[in-house]
DNA sequence: TTTTTGTATTTTGCATGCAAAATAGCGGCA
DNA sequence: TGCCGCTATTTTGCATGCAAAATACAAAAA
């Protein structure tokens, strides 16, 4: 009889956490710039006690560096910070998909196949937006079917990491006509409960996707601003 | 000409974090206890300041739980938490162990040869403490030859979750001895550089862990006191 | 001009203080 | 006796203040 009312709003810290985060996903703070506490707080509207509260939060998922009495900084991706985040991403992925192709429920195939075909209309329309949108949602409910909190806990703190690398990717039409086709394979292994064929595709899926964004990287598409790692 | 000055000493909430994670890994805080925080800072000698930061940090690696306006507690993971976290971390050991299969160098190979007669040692004279510390050292060679450190970390954030829980494994004889033979193929496999066994072994290794740590935990082993979840 | 050294300013890190929420304790009532 | 509501105490959450470290700046020397 006691948790009816339910917790209506977050605490503080965790309020900041979350504009924090968006802000450094999103790049609207530019990876390797430094946090200024002040101005960070007064920006945000809290005290700085919160507000260094929210960046260790941030800082324990990799989203940011705290340099010992120099503050905090965004995190800025070498090309092997990249790697190595796909390379635990595909793998991650790769379990998901394994799960789900072994757990996923009929209702729930039928609902990421209408996501699927929801997905191909944007592709068709080059809305590049809705096309991200459907595409996390797809990934997201794969995680769902995967029925493991925890390894889609994981996934998400380590796709944060490289979110905010992949927002210009799939901009090269062969590619994306390539994802496509993955994902078209995602759904029939799916279907067929293939968990295999579905470790397979995502891998495959996964390691493409490391490729296009390697590919923007050295090609200063990512970072063009300066060289500081 | 600047770093050679190496950090002496870490910031207060990162020691206060380190003696705090200890106190939980080793349950000498006990899984569902709240973390008074007065009583905290007073025991560890510090203000309060610098040990809600350190909580914050130990929340985002699943240490404790946060509940707005009532502080933290100890983590109890219920039985669905443990299997989760067994089944992340059988597959995050398996891509550790196929990449490691892959990369390691003929001097790692022996080391971790070494290692492992050393453990034979220690499991002949049933020395239960040096074996566990071997079989750590083993597994976090296992880690770095897989050249992975993003994997490694999140290898071991998941694994501190359950290291309190499996204090107490492999009293069992006939585990201790099934999980020796597991030991010695996963020697073979590196040294034959072959990535499928290696994933093979490593699944089959963790999930007869997490088999052990269920019984347990079933027969009250584990949490003896109470069942609030 | 370039480097170096000393000083001033800024910024971080931590302790303390205060308000709001939660908990505990107690008396009243059925 | 058992349940409910009220008050007192505790505890959390946040803001502020102060000391130490880092940074920026300027003057002096090479």
């Amino acid at each position: 009889m006691a948790e009816i009312i339910e917790i209506s709003r977050l605490a503080l810290h965790d309020q900041v956490g979350e504009r924090l985060r968006k802000l450094l996903v999103e790049g609207r703070i530019a990876p390797g710039a430094k946090l200024n506490e002040r101005e960070l707080a007064e920006l945000l509207g809290v005290s700085r006690t919160p507000l260094r509260e929210a960046i260790k939060l941030l800082a324990a998922e990799g989203l940011v560096d705290l340099l010992p009495n120099r503050g905090a900084v965004a995190v800025k991706l070498t090309e092997a910070d990249v790697l190595d985040s796909f390379e635990l991403l595909a793998g991650l992925e790769a379990m998901s998909g394994e799960f789900a192709a072994e757990r996923i429920s009929d209702a729930e195939i039928t609902q990421v196949r209408a996501l699927h075909f929801e997905m191909l209309a944007s592709f068709t329309r080059r809305d590049l937006s809705n096309y991200y949108r459907l595409n996390a949602e797809i990934h997201s409910a794969i995680n769902q079917a995967a029925r493991n909190p925890l390894l889609t806990a994981t996934y998400m703190r380590i796709n944060a990491r490289v979110q905010a690398l992949r927002f210009r990717t799939n901009q090269n039409e062969a590619k994306w006509i390539r994802a496509m086709q993955e994902h078209e394979l995602m759904v029939q292994a799916l279907v067929a409960h293939d968990a295999p064929a579905m470790r397979k595709v995502l891998v495959e899926h996964l390691l493409n996707k490391r490729d296009t964004v390697i590919d923007l990287l050295r090609a200063g598409q990512i970072y063009p601003q300066r060289t500081q790692g």
